[in-house]
DNA sequence: TGATTTTTTGAAAACGTTTTCAATAACTTG
DNA sequence: CAAGTTATTGAAAACGTTTTCAAAAAATCA
C-alpha cells in the first residue's frame, strides 16, 4: 500500500506538506504543490480512509435504518437518501431491521462504535425509551416513522391529514360503511392515519364498526384474504381504506375473482401512489407521499446536525400528502350527497 | 469518548491486556478478565471502529454497486445481500450508479481508499477495461451483470436459457411472429437473453423481423408506448417477449385500452416474477430469477475472497431460471402444434 | 531441586493520517 | 535598513486500536 510517507519521500518533502496539499490548505508554495501532485500521480496515491476517520473523528458515512428494502416505499426512500447523501459527500450504510427489535438495536451500535457520523432512523421496532440510550453517542433523527415525544428532529408526513382526505373522499362518494385495513399495530404512522380516518368519520356523524377493522394487512395476499372476509359479511362495507397500494391491489384482485365490481359494489383506496396503483384494473385511487422530498430533508437535517456538532433537539418537519383520484373509488353505491 | 486506556486504568491493567480480553485471546487469567469486563461495563466502553480498521487493515464493510434501488429487482437483490452480509459480520454500503459511468467509477474508489474490504458489482456502466484498473486495490466480484472475459468471479443467472425457455414457450403456444422488447443496449444480461431468444427461433426455423425489435423499454409507460407501436403495424406480432414484468404490464395495460385481448390477440411474457405479475389482468407469465440465491452466493464468494486474501481469478457461478406460466400467454391465435 | 517450558502481563511500536508547534524564509512597512 | 508581519516548511505528537517483544511468574519435567 502506498502511503503519504511514500509520496513525501518521492516529492522530497515532509508528509505535513503533502497532507496540506491533499486538504487544500493555504500557504503551500506552487512549486512544492506541483511536486506533491506529481508524486501522488506517479504512485497512484489515495489517502487511507480509516486513518483519516481516526484522526478527524468523522467517517463521512451515515446509516439509514429501515424495516426492509423489498417494500417499495422504503426502496424509494433509500434510493433518494443515497443520492442526497452523496451530494453532501457522505456514503450510505444500509441497515434493515427485518422487523426485529434486536436487529434494530444492533444497527444502532454503529453510532457507539463511531462507524457512522449519524443515523437516519426510518423504523421503530423498539420502544422510544430504548432508543434514547443511544442518543448521546451521536446525532440521530427520525424519518417517516416517529414517536411523538422523541427529543430529536423528525422529518415526517402528515399522516393524520392523509387518513383524513382519503376517508373524506370516500364519504363524499356516498359511502357510510367504510372498512379500515392497515398493517401493523406498533407504527405511529398507521396510528395517525387511523386518527385522520376517525376524524373524517366523526365530522360526518358516522361511527366505526369494529368488525370492519383489519390491522394485519401488508401484502397483496393479505388484501385478497381481507376481501374474502369482507365478502362473507352479511352487511359488508361499501368502501375500504387501505394502508398500502399493495393491499388495495389484493382486495381488487380478490373482488375480481368473486365477481364483485370495483368501485360500484366496493370502493377501494390505496396509499403511496406506487406504480402498482396505475396497473390494476380499475386503477387505484391513492394518497401520494412526497418520498423524495422527505429523503432530501432528512439528509439535510442529519448533515447539519453532524456539522454543527450540537446535540440534536426536538424539531418537527411535516410534509403534505396529496389525494390522487383514479378509478377504484369514483362511482359508488350512492351518488354523493355531501 | 471512552477509550481502551480508560478501561485499562479503571481495571488497573495495561491496555494490551484489555485488548486481549476484547479479542478473546487465550492466556488471560480469569481474575483479570473479569476485572476488564467490569470496567468496560461500568464505563460503557465500545471499541472505536476507525482505529480497529486502521490497525487491522480491514473495515468489515462491503459495498454493493447497483443501477438504482427503485427497480424492484435490485431492491430485492440488495435486501438479500444486506441480510447475508450481516450474517457474515459485514456491514453493507450501498452505491447507486443511476446509470452514470462517472458515478460508477466514483464508487469504485471505495476500494482504493480502503473504505470497504470488497465490492459486489451488480452494474456495468463502464467498459470492463476501465474497471480492470481497480482490481489490484482489493477483491471485486460481479453479480448478475457481467462481462464474459472479466478475470474475476461472476455470480450470474443463465440468461441465455431464460430467453430460450420463454421464447420456446411462446412458440409452443403457436406463435410465429414474436416481438422482442427489452431495456438497454450495454447490458450483457439483455444480450444473453436475446441469444436465447434467437436460439429458440432458429430451432423452429423462424427468422426475426427487425421491425419487431424494441430496445429501449424499461418502464410501464415504455410498455404502453411499445404496445401502441405494435398496434399500428399492419402485420403485427402475435406475441411479445419482454425484459421485465413492468414492461409486460405496460403492454397489457395498453392492450386493454385499445380493446386488444391478451393473450388471444397478443400474448405477452414478462421477466422477473415480480409481484406486479400477479396483479395485472391477465396475470403475467414470466421467468423467475433466484435473486436470493444469487445474493447469498455473491456474499459467500466475496467474503471468501476477502478472508483468503488471494487475488480473485476468473470463476463462474451460474444459477438456473424457471418459467412460470400464468394467463398472459396461454391460449393464442393458433393452438400449439409442436 | 534445578532446568525447562508455558502462561501471563506490560511497554512500546505500529497502522496512516492531521495538527500543533516552532523555526526559518520571505515579504512589508516606516 | 531594522523591525515587524506573514508565508512556508518539517518534526513530532496525536487519534485509538492491535501486535510484537521481552520479562516475570507459574507450571511441568527429569
Amino acid at each position: 500500500m502506498v502511503t503519504i510517507d511514500d509520496v513525501a519521500e518521492l516529492a522530497g518533502l515532509s508528509k505535513s506538506t503533502v497532507s496540506r496539499v491533499i486538504n487544500h490548505y493555504p500557504h503551500v508554495s506552487p512549486a512544492k504543490k506541483k511536486k506533491v501532485y506529481e508524486a501522488m500521480e506517479e504512485l497512484g496515491y489515495v489517502p487511507n480512509s480509516s486513518a483519516r476517520s481516526l484522526r478527524n473523528k468523522r467517517t463521512r458515512m451515515i446509516a439509514v435504518i429501515v424495516p426492509r428494502l423489498m417494500n417499495p416505499f422504503f426502496g424509494q426512500l433509500v434510493e433518494s437518501i443515497e443520492v442526497a447523501a452523496n451530494q453532501h459527500g457522505f456514503q450510505l450504510l444500509i441497515c434493515q431491521t427485518m422487523y426485529s427489535e434486536e436487529t434494530e438495536l444492533g444497527h444502532l451500535e454503529l453510532l457507539k462504535t463511531k462507524q457512522v457520523d449519524g443515523i437516519i432512523l426510518a423504523s421503530l421496532e423498539n420502544k422510544w425509551e430504548t432508543i434514547t440510550e443511544y442518543l448521546s453517542y451521536g446525532p440521530l433523527i427520525m424519518c417517516n416513522e416517529f414517536d411523538v415525544n422523541a427529543e430529536v428532529p423528525i422529518v415526517k408526513l402528515d399522516q393524520i391529514h392523509g387518513g383524513y382526505i382519503a376517508t373524506k373522499h370516500l364519504i363524499r362518494q356516498g359511502h357510510r360503511r367504510i372498512a379500515y385495513c392497515c398493517g401493523g399495530f406498533k407504527s405511529m404512522v398507521a396510528h395517525h392515519r387511523k386518527i385522520g380516518f376517525n376524524k373524517a368519520l366523526k365530522e360526518h356523524g358516522l361511527t366505526f364498526d369494529e368488525r370492519y377493522g383489519f390491522y394485519q394487512a401488508y401484502t397483496i395476499e393479505n388484501g385478497m384474504e381481507v376481501f374474502k372476509q369482507i365478502h362473507e359479511m352479511k352487511d359488508p362495507p361499501t368502501a375500504v381504506f387501505t394502508g398500502s397500494d399493495e393491499v388495495a391491489a389484493g382486495i381488487i384482485t380478490g373482488a375480481k375473482e368473486y365477481g364483485v365490481h370495483v368501485p360500484n359494489e366496493l370502493a377501494v383506496i390505496g396509499f403511496d401512489n406506487q406504480v402498482i396503483s396505475k396497473i390494476t384494473d380499475p386503477k387505484i385511487s391513492t394518497v401520494e407521499q412526497p418520498i423524495q422530498m422527505m429523503a432530501q430533508k432528512s439528509v439535510n437535517v442529519i448533515v447539519e446536525k453532524i456539522k454543527s456538532q450540537e446535540q440534536p433537539r426536538k424539531e418537527r418537519y411535516e410534509l403534505p400528502l396529496e389525494l390522487i383520484i383514479r378509478e377504484s373509488t369514483v362511482g359508488g353505491p350512492l351518488r354523493a350527497v355531501e
